[in-house]
DNA sequence: ATGCATGTTCAAGCGCACTTGAAGTCAAGG
DNA sequence: CCTTGACTTCAAGTGCGCTTGAACATGCAT
């Protein structure tokens, strides 16, 4: 256990299949350490990363755009309270927009 | 033109390619009366029934969860504005939801 | 009357976001 | 030693939301 999770405990945590995990890894949205055998190890961190994630997707950004949100986090590569109100807020903004386009 | 309009004109209007409406159509999200010709003919409230539906989709629901949306309106099969308050408000209410799961 | 745009149906194809299956590796327990 | 189970890669498959192509009909201008 340590301070690192391998993939079904972060799966477990997540609530995000195992075989997703490694396609956003492969997308470059999560990043993972390897053990001798070639196991996955992952940071505690990566659990807010992945919440992130499935709330932007929920929301109806793609992948594509999450990877950008993603990179505009700066140092800290784990997203905060903040980033996700920025996100909310630039989303709810969009509505509103489209509302008054009506 | 009168009070009725072609695929291409509502495809125009809309922004939505004529082939995305045939699908909404098959999805059973818009209808069409049809010319001698076996043309689709539409009646001008479409256009909002469609802004409707690509707006909802913006936000992230499925082409069903919209079926559902629409069904839940009542005599008029027109959204009007307090239609798209309730689905954005519904739908800001989840996001606060889930920050507050964080 | 001859084009050419615009419309029709139906079947197949595509991009995205994964999932599933096959075949294999490795660590720990009986 | 040998099985069990959690992991690995890679290729192919799936569901959604359309798009594209083929083959054909119709409507309007020259």
């Amino acid at each position: 256990m340590a301070n690192s999770l391998t993939i079904g405990e972060v799966a477990n945590r997540s609530g995000v299949a195992a075989s997703a995990l490694r396609f956003y890894e492969v997308r470059g949205l999560i990043r993972s350490a390897r053990t001798a055998a070639g196991h996955r190890v992952y940071e505690r961190s990566v659990i807010r990363r992945i919440a992130f994630i499935v709330f932007a997707q929920r929301v109806g950004l793609t992948l594509g755009e999450i990877e950008e949100e993603l990179a505009k986090l700066p140092e800290n590569r784990v997203p905060r309270r903040t980033d996700w109100a920025r996100l909310s807020a630039s989303w709810t903004a969009r509505i509103d927009d489209r509302i008054a386009e009506l």
